[in-house]
DNA sequence: CATGCTAAATTGACATCGTCAATATTGTAG
DNA sequence: CTACAATATTGACGATGTCAATTTAGCATG
């Protein structure tokens, strides 16, 4: 079947391709020709399988999400038992993939170029903060400023480690990338958190 | 001059033009051929003021760096001399514009779409920083987990009010538009800080 | 085995985009 | 007044997303 006029997994071979031509040429050159040439079949061919460069586009993004949580997983699987551990873990995961592979990272957070409504990318996107939920759950979330408490621990931590990551990665604006000669960690931006006895 | 076949000032005329598609059209939009329509010349005209595309998006995004400066810079000379009143203003002026322009917020981070030389893209990012830098200074930063200090606390808030800004106006992943259901403020994440007396 | 249906891929076309080269126009310095 | 430099126009090219029409292959049904 291979070769022939029928591809067989056209969908995933585009995915794929996609993925390649991210990393190796960046997101301008991501275009839905380009796929279809990579995968070896004509320019209309992606047609069948997506609707639009868009979707094509969300359905990249989504196989971006999965491997970051998979990434994150595995960090914290490998963690032990300890809260504190697991949690740095994810961070640490959550980090480093953005900082390896920036342009996939970006192109999963690149809200304007995906479908709004590809369930496929919602479910991958919401699997991979249930990591975030799993590792900060009965985390305690103490201030002594005198604000008010508005917002869960899972959100503040998210926005600490996602801001920390996109900056690393955009390295504009303020010190060069981010002023550190060397890969960042979940440790540069880790508050004092406890968590519930137990 | 005007209406003639000298524009007379069209590099800003193609800025303005710019922001206003973004604003009205999207990113997708935002194309060298509409902003020379919208200003009322010809497709190529735009080349006598920028090399190619992403120097107009470069040049878009600056100006979208100088009004986040301005913004903060109003909001924190607004909040009187306490300190973290000051910082306050900042982070909800720096969430503010995020929320409120959240397409030209995320063409000034979009690295992809610039010119990676552009000083006055840099020097426009830079001043935006300045603020963050003053408004954090003496800022300090303890942590009792025992983990390394080794990050700035301006980086700490930065990271903090970026992802926070980013997150949400991105809405995806986790809960839908960060869970709130108003617009989200620098009090929302605030965390527990000192500044140094005096 | 033959037949027809359907999914999947091809070809060809079109509008739009960025870019370039050649040309035309204007303002201004000499 | 004249030449020149800056700026705008026109026309063209290749590449892209998308659509319509067509062709092919796999598969079920008789």
């Amino acid at each position: 079947m291979s070769g022939g006029y029928h591809h067989g997994d056209l969908r995933n071979a585009l995915i794929a391709a996609g993925l390649g031509i991210l990393e190796r040429d960046g997101p301008e050159a991501l275009s839905l020709r380009a796929c279809a040439a990579s995968a070896g079949v004509s320019h209309a061919a992606p047609k069948n399988h997506f609707a639009d460069v868009r979707r094509l586009r969300s359905a990249i993004a989504a196989e971006g999400f999965r491997r970051h949580r998979d990434a994150m997983r595995a960090a914290v699987d490998n963690a032990g038992p300890a809260r504190a551990a697991r949690l740095r873990a994810a961070g640490d995961a959550y980090i480093e993939f953005a900082v390896s592979q920036p342009k996939l990272f970006t192109l999963m957070f690149a809200i304007d170029k995906h479908a709004p409504d590809d369930p496929e990318l919602l479910a991958a996107s919401r699997a991979s903060y249930a990591v975030l939920e799993e590792v900060t759950e009965g985390l305690r979330y103490e201030r002594s400023n005198g604000l008010p408490n508005n917002l869960a621990p899972q959100l503040y931590i998210w926005s600490l480690v996602h801001g920390f990551a996109h900056i690393a990665i955009t390295a504009r604006f303020g010190p060069g990338a981010s002023g550190l000669s060397r890969p960042p960690t979940y440790d540069d931006i880790a508050p004092t958190f406890e968590f519930d006895s137990g």
